[in-house]
DNA sequence: ACATCATTCAAGCGATAACTTGAACGTATA
DNA sequence: TATACGTTCAAGTTATCGCTTGAATGATGT
C-alpha cells in the first residue's frame, strides 16, 4: 500500500551514519579543532594526542560520512569541514547534551560558574563596545589559529604569553578574551589570570567558529 | 598550564554519547515516531517491526543518553522525547545529511522530485490560504496520531481510507496533505493518488513535529 | 490467589569498532 | 637516485554493540 518503507529506512540509515560519525570522543575533538580551519593530519594528531594512524582513521571515517573534505598540499594532507553547517550541528548537539545530561550541567557549573562568575559577553554587544573603544579584545588561541582568522581588531596573545605581556594591556579598559568555542577553556583561564592581576576581564560567548558561523567579519593573516 | 584537558575531554565524551544514541537506524526511526507524541513500547515495536525486547533495549539506550523519558500508565510504559529541542537536533542532522550524503540527495530526487513535481507548500503560506478557504488540509497519518495533535481545521483521512473517501473532497479546492515529517512519504503517496484522480494536490513542507516545533497551534482529540 | 499481558533483564552469539604495529605509498629535499 | 617524512593501508587483538531467546518483574483483572 505505502511504498515508503524501503526508502524511508534507507534515509534513517543515512541519518544514523552521520550521527555515528559524531559518536566518538576523539572524532568530536577532531571536529572541534577543524572548526578553526583546515589542519594537517600531523597537527591534529599532535593536538589530540592520538597516534598518526589512529587520527588518520578517524579522519577518514568522518570524511566517509561526508563531514570532512581533504586536499593535498605538498607532503601534507589538509582536512577541513565539508560545510559550515556542521558547526551548527555540533552546536545543537552541544545544546541537547547540556539540557539532557546531568553530568554536563555539573561540569559546566564547576568549570564555568565556579571559575568565571561573570556572564560572557554576547557577540552583538562585543561589536558595539569594541567600536566605542570601551574594550580590548584578545585572542588567546595559539598564533597559528589566530592567523587563520580572527575577530577584527583583536590582539593575539596566546595563553602561554599572557603573563609576560600584561603591560601591553590597558588597565582602564575591560578586556574580552575568546578562544575556540563554548568548550574551549583557554579564555576562561585567561580571564581568571587577568582578574588575579587586577584587570577587569570577561570572556566572549562561544568562540571563533560560532563567530564565523554568525556571519560576522573575520580577518586573516 | 591549562587545566582544561580533563573536563574538556569529558565534555567531548558526553557529546559523543548523545551522538552515538542517534547512531542507529532503528533509534532514528523510534525518535521519528516519538516526535509525534508519547508511545508505548508495544506500539513502537509494532510501528517499526522490531521485537519487543529489541525495541525496549533501544528505547532504554535513548533514555540513558537523555533523549527520552518514560512514565508508567497502567500496564504500559510510555516513552516521550525528553525535550522539544530534540526535534531540532534531528532536523539539523537531517540537513547535514542532505547536504553531505550523495545517496540522500539521490533518494530525495527519486522519491520527491520524481513523484511529486510540485514544491511543497510552506507553513506560513498554508495558514494564510487555509484562512482564506482556498485549500482543504488533510492529515493522512493513522487516526491515533491525528488524535494526539493535528493542524487546526485538518481532516483525518488515513492513507488507507483515501481511495474510499474521495467524494468528501472538494474538487475545486486545492488539497494539502501532510504526515509525519520530511521523510515520511505518506503525504507524497496521497498526493500521487489524488492527482491520478484529477484533484489538485500538494503536500505541506515537513510534517507535524516541525509544525509543533514552529510554535503553530495544534488541536488534539 | 491466579492468570494475563506489557515490559525488562540476563545470557549467548555474531558482527562491528577502536587501537596498535609494521609495512607501503607519495611527495619533497639532498 | 636516494633519503626523509607525512600519510595511508593491512593485519591482529580486545572490547563493545545488536539481536535473539527465555526467564523475571510489575500491574491488571478474574
Amino acid at each position: 500500500m505505502c511504498k515508503s518503507t524501503d526508502p524511508k529506512r534507507a534515509l534513517f540509515a543515512e541519518l544514523a551514519t552521520v550521527a555515528r560519525a559524531l559518536g566518538h570522543e576523539h572524532r568530536v575533538e577532531l571536529l572541534e579543532h577543524l572548526a578553526q580551519g583546515e589542519r594537517s593530519v600531523e597537527a591534529l594528531a599532535r593536538l589530540t594526542g592520538l597516534s598518526m594512524a589512529n587520527a588518520s582513521q578517524h579522519l577518514q571515517q568522518l570524511r566517509r560520512a561526508g563531514l570532512l573534505e581533504a586536499r593535498r598540499d605538498g607532503k601534507f594532507v589538509l582536512y577541513r569541514l565539508a560545510d559550515d553547517g556542521i558547526v551548527q550541528l555540533m552546536s545543537v548537539l552541544r545544546q541537547t547534551a547540556e539540557r539532557n545530561i546531568a553530568t554536563v550541567g555539573a561540569l559546566l557549573a564547576r568549570y564555568f560558574d565556579g571559575r568565571d562568575g561573570l556572564e560572557p559577553i554576547g557577540r552583538a554587544d562585543l561589536v558595539e563596545r569594541a567600536q566605542a573603544g570601551l574594550v580590548t579584545v584578545i585572542d588567546v588561541r595559539p598564533r597559528e589559529e589566530f592567523d587563520l582568522g580572527h575577530v577584527p581588531g583583536a590582539v593575539s596573545i596566546p595563553l602561554e604569553e599572557l603573563d609576560a605581556r600584561l603591560e601591553e594591556l590597558d588597565p582602564a579598559a575591560e578586556i574580552i578574551a575568546y578562544c575556540r568555542g563554548a568548550y574551549c577553556l583557554l579564555a576562561v583561564e585567561a580571564v581568571v589570570r587577568l582578574r588575579a592581576k587586577g584587570f577587569s576581564a570577561r570572556r566572549m560567548e562561544d568562540g571563533m567558529p560560532e563567530w564565523r558561523a554568525a556571519g560576522l567579519p573575520v580577518v586573516a593573516g
